[in-house]
DNA sequence: ACCTGAACACCGTTCAAGT
DNA sequence: ACCTGAACACCGTTCAAGT
């Protein structure tokens, strides 16, 4: 890449986050392209759609989350560590918000930008899914697309301002059905 | 009001039930007031936001809901009343896609014309609930708005293609954590 | 090789002017 | 009392023209 393409890559990179962590993922960007101070074809030859400009924000985010899924393996309690890894990305998508609808979006979606990183965070699921059931502490007749399916509904609500106050309760009861320790979420 | 307002009213309803169906509830105003062959501030006066528009136009279907939760209070099993009463409420919302975000959204918005609809929902969600848990078939410490929320989550993932193929497995999973029957949900 | 921004086809919302 | 549609302030996307 030549040396000033670079630097209107970079620059567009950084005010796009800016202005997601703003307005949401579904900012406009047309406002991002100004804000750079960037021709709007700029924009959209560094990343043709709204998904490759979300992918390269946050392609490290994802694989931190995998990398993370992978360093739980190795916990003592499966279960524990299952539920710790969705606490981490419920709070990873509820930072970056407007971004779960995107991800299910694309989840089948093979030539989509966003569409490896989506599986990847699946399949990062379904591990430590797969532990938890070996050990008997997650129920067996589940499997990561039904995890993702959980997440993502987890997420979608977590985005609904009206919902905030319950969002703990509601993650225990998703995250309490996934296990298979009874209901014993925290009581009020 | 005028006989030719009256006119214009029920023409604009009938042509935007048509266009919520193919396009979802978040369809271009400007199409429907087009396909009415309207002018767009016909539309407005009418219908001063999409809120409105959807209110009157699912007005009956809502009190329908409504009713349907009353009768289902008569019914043996309270359980398998509040479980058919999810899914009447599920298949509503997928008719209807793209109307579940604007229920929550203005769920706590006292000021929104698709207010009443929705709390009246809740309430009605809340009532069979609450038989449910006196019989003891029903997790105790759950309300309606927690209530309301599974559905919301349940209701936003049924609009997802790519979660097709998972929704009554899902809704088995949720639906299954709202009742104390253990965790007995169809096997595959 | 890369950048620019006008052009095109859309939105939602308001409101002066008409009947 | 009601209707109309231009006007305004936005979008996303493409692409001819420039450097």
């Amino acid at each position: 890449m030549r040396a000033d393409a670079k630097k209107n890559y970079d620059h567009l990179l950084n005010v796009a986050r800016t202005v997601f962590m703003e307005q949401g993922s579904d900012a406009s960007l047309r406002d991002i392209a100004r804000r750079a101070e960037v021709g709007l074809g700029t924009l959209y030859r560094h990343f043709p759609t709204r998904e490759a400009l979300l992918e390269a924000l946050l392609r490290s985010s994802f694989e931190a989350l995998a990398e993370r899924a992978d360093e739980l393996q190795a916990a003592d309690d499966s279960a524990a560590a299952l539920m710790e890894w969705l606490q981490e990305i419920i709070a990873f998508t509820h930072e970056h918000r407007g971004v779960i609808a995107p991800m299910v979006s694309v989840i089948e979606d093979h030539e989509s930008a966003l569409h490896a990183s989506c599986v990847s965070l699946r399949a990062a699921g379904a591990a430590l899914l797969s532990r938890a059931q070996a050990d008997g502490k997650a129920r067996a007749d589940l499997d990561g697309a039904e995890l993702f399916d959980l997440i993502a509904a987890l997420a979608w609500l977590r985005e609904q301002p009206s919902h905030a106050s319950r969002a703990d309760r509601i993650f225990g009861i998703i995250s309490g059905a996934v296990l298979n320790t009874g209901k014993s979420i925290a009581r009020r």
